[in-house]
RNA sequence: UGGGGUAUGGGGUAAUUGGCAGCCCGCCGGAUUCUGGUUCCGUCAGUCUAGGUUCGAGUCCUAGUACCCCAGCCA
């Protein structure tokens, strides 16, 4: 346990932090997410690591919600975003909420006040913008600068008791004006906000900015590595100005910044994501194109697969784009060892087996295969699948005419029916325009089970469905995710580009077996890849995704 | 434009801190296989550029180049 899994930057500062005793070997993080929207593909990795490494040193990881924004905030949110790290394996050792620091945070800073190190600034937003300068050049002081410390604990405690209305005075930190650092330019502390918060209420008429509030709550909370995502690397200088201007219960938090997770064919864009919920193109956070950990979830992603993918990729201050291949790499490797097997065909071609017999009553005989439910963990078990002399096979297994290497059935040719028999192709039916409709077939009596006494070989294997038995199931096919990449996401490009991907539905066949899925439960339905039952809508399944090379596969046969 | 950050095969990520550039994804080839899946074996391919120090440089020095972040009373 206390053996670190892996070597990154941020493993080798804590080692050295506890070698150096700095905060007597303790460890804490937390995973400190804004509740305004669903939590995506890209918290997870935030999650991985601040849980991750605080097991890894046997320490202590918390989530904390920063609700500082009393406009963008609500409960269902923060429940959504508690049941997904839970989903996701990760257990919090604590619930806190940035507002429960408010009244500290608050006496904090009349104590910057005091001390002549925080002030009140009358101005609006845009004069202050204006005199903040810019990259190169210095800003300006605002006239409100100079203000006495009684007169501005006064104001403050005005602005506290709501008498100014929204945006008509801010508190502001006194730093420097001309720092070649932006984010050292007399931060914004406190705004007025007139708005009703979903945990405290109408208590406040002011509200902490994020700097203000993050480093001493993870002060209070005794973190010892905040860790967080890149672009808050220039913020760092000012979480250390606050805490180090103030007296602390313990010790000094540290900030480390890592880079965020981005994928290629998806963006994890909390304000882009709300937009597609918000107009409808999807039909929820939960909607399994999104890439929402709830919409992978019914996509039928396994948590497991999502962990492994966040821890293999590392923490590094490179900022990078991983390829959605890389993920399903993952997700596969976990369904294939998990997903139980079925035969499902969604593009049905007939079988007939002409020599199939039939009983005294003139009807064709029923035999019970026994198939087994994964053939990569025994401990599944088998099932019992109905087999007759009509079948369903899926449309691409047939070939008239055999492209080179295609290895599935063909007139004249015998393959083996998956646990069945061995079949003979003989003859095809057309309907007026020449398409195939029903394939006609022998079948050797001999080879029950699908092997042949005489041990010859058939180069495929294929699944089918009996008809009379079949069940109909709807599948939701989809495009990877989005279709295409976005990139440099805060550099603010047109939102109203992008295609959350296709959706293609399409009715099947399925063997009865598949009518007892559970809600959620994922399949891989052979060779056509994972699919997740809806968890409302039963018989209906969303494709996962698909079995590697399975394009390639199809192209190669055809080309 | 000022400041900060980052550069290792096609995509990611390691390298005992100056000592054989390793691993994962992908691609290609082979073996096994009652899923064209899985598994196994193998191949291809990399240190941003230019100098320098050194027996030896991904690592150190100098000068460049490219990309990312920062001018919210968002986080």
């Amino acid at each position: 346990m206390t053996q670190p899994v892996a070597n990154d930057f941020i493993r080798d500062l804590i080692r050295r932090d506890n070698e150096q005793g700095t905060y007597a070997g303790r460890v804490q993080t937390r995973f400190p997410p804004e509740p305004n929207g669903y939590l995506h593909i890209g918290h997870a990795k935030a999650i991985a690591v601040s849980f991750g490494i605080a097991e890894d040193f046997d320490g202590l990881c918390n989530v904390r919600l920063d609700d500082t924004n009393p406009d963008t905030e609500e409960t269902e949110f923060v429940d959504s975003i508690v049941a997904d790290i839970e989903w996701l394996g990760y257990h919090p050792a604590a619930l806190l909420h940035a507002s429960d620091y408010f009244g500290q945070l608050y006496a904090w800073a009349e104590r910057l006040v005091e001390e002549g190190l925080a002030y009140v600034d009358d101005q609006d937003t845009e004069t202050i913008s204006a005199q903040r300068g810019g990259f190169g050049k210095p800003g300006v002081d605002s006239p409100y600068r100079t203000r006495s410390a009684a007169e501005n604990l006064d104001l403050l405690r005005r602005m506290k008791a709501g008498e100014f209305a929204d945006g008509e005075k801010v508190l502001r930190a006194k730093i420097d004006m001309q720092h070649e650092n932006m984010a050292l330019r007399d931060p914004v502390m406190y705004r007025i906000r007139h708005s009703h918060h979903f945990r405290t209420g109408d208590e406040w008429r002011i509200y902490p900015t994020y700097d203000w509030a993050h480093g001493q709550s993870d002060a209070i909370e005794g973190v010892t590595h905040s860790l967080c995502t890149l672009e808050f690397d220039t913020h760092r200088p000012l979480y250390d100005w606050y805490l180090e201007h103030l007296p602390l219960p313990g010790d000094q938090p540290r900030q480390i910044e890592f880079a965020r997770l981005e994928l290629t064919h998806t963006v994890t864009s909390k304000r882009r994501l709300a937009k597609l919920v918000a107009d409808g193109t999807v039909e929820g956070w939960d909607d399994p194109r999104m890439p929402t950990l709830r919409g992978l979830r019914r996509r039928g992603y396994p948590a497991a697969a999502i962990r492994a993918f966040c821890t293999e990729v590392g923490t590094t201050r490179t900022n990078s784009r991983q390829n959605i291949e890389a993920l399903e790499s993952y997700v596969r490797r976990e369904l294939n060892a998990t997903a139980q097997r079925r035969m499902a065909v969604l593009h049905p071609l007939r079988l007939v087996i002409d020599n199939w017999p039939t009983d005294a009553s003139g009807a064709p005989v029923v035999e019970y295969f026994e198939v087994a439910n994964n053939p990569e963990n025994p401990a599944d078990g088998t099932r019992q699948v109905a087999f007759s002399g009509e079948l369903w096979i899926e449309a691409d297994d047939f070939a008239e005419v055999p492209p080179p290497k295609f290895f599935r059935l063909t007139v004249g040719r015998e393959v083996r029916l998956r646990g069945a028999y061995l079949v003979t192709a003989t003859s095809v039916e057309k309907d007026a325009d020449g398409a195939v409709t029903a394939v006609h077939a022998t079948y050797d009596p001999a080879t029950r089970g699908g092997d042949a006494p005489d041990g010859r070989k058939v180069k495929s294997t294929m699944h089918w469905v009996s008809a009379p038995h079949a069940i109909d199931i709807t599948v939701a096919l989809y495009e990877r995710l989005f279709t295409a990449a976005v990139p440099g996401e805060a550099t603010g490009e047109p939102l109203d580009d992008l295609n959350p991907g296709s959706r293609t539905v399409v009715t099947g066949h399925a063997e009865s077996a598949v009518g007892d899925t559970a809600p959620g439960q994922v399949l891989q339905f052979e060779r056509l890849g994972y699919y997740a039952a809806d968890p409302t809508v039963p018989g209906l399944f969303h494709r996962t995704v698909g079995l590697r090379d399975e394009w390639a596969a199809i192209q190669k046969r055809q080309g």
